[in-house]
DNA sequence: AAAATATAACACCTTTTGGTTTCACTTATA
DNA sequence: TATAAGTGAAACCAAAAGGTGTTATATTTT
């Protein structure tokens, strides 16, 4: 994390439990700082952190409100995990669809 | 990484970019470390470490045969992601089904 | 049996992560 | 206009991550 903590990618972003944590709260509800830190067990510093790894990522935006800063979800960037993923998923489909496969080509011996 | 790295999980072990550049190298074909370790720009020992956090998220096995270690790809742990995924894809597919009902709507009003 | 190959296991180093505490700043409110 | 509430930012810290090089061990091959 640290200070100069530049260009998080949506990979390392969903990485950490916490912020994985963060982001269902936001799913549900857009909320400041403080309301999400009452979710978890350490300071407000700590989240202001994670949250800034998350936006850096693009998955949440902030707009101040008052002297509140309103964190929303901005779930488009998972996309890029989705699109990851869907290579692999011809891997674990395969012994599915090759099953069926094999089922059916059974069943059209009758 | 270090030494007594237990329970890593497959959204840790997905974060770096090298263990990802990885799991699509066995994708396609299974290897030894000394293999994979010729398609990186770094020593066997770095990447003989990410393969151990890989296989942690049992996303990789390794077979032993004569003095080589083949590791193969299980794609199977990836099913934690898709389902985590599944949850928010609603959120960015809700917009384009929302379009494509209305664009419906709209058309059937011919 | 000796030499070569492939990997494992250590010890070590540097940077990043994930957290803390403290202080300053801005915006409401009594 | 004080004062309280909400946040931001800096300095600091311990541990983990991501590397390195060296040494040890097992398996072929000559």
């Amino acid at each position: 994390m640290s200070q100069a903590a530049q260009n998080y990618d949506v990979f390392q972003a969903i990485a950490d439990p916490t912020r994985r944590e963060v982001l269902r709260l936001l799913s549900q509800k857009e909320m400041p700082i403080s309301k999400i830190t009452a979710h978890f067990p350490m300071t407000r510093t700590a989240i202001a952190k994670h949250l800034h790894v998350l936006s850096e990522a693009k998955l949440v935006y902030g707009r101040k409100e008052g002297r509140e800063k309103i964190y929303q979800l901005n779930p488009e960037p998972l996309e890029e995990v989705q699109h990851w993923l869907s290579y692999y998923e011809k891997f674990w489909n395969n012994k599915l669809s090759m099953l069926k496969y094999l089922v059916e080509k059974e069943e059209k011996k009758e």
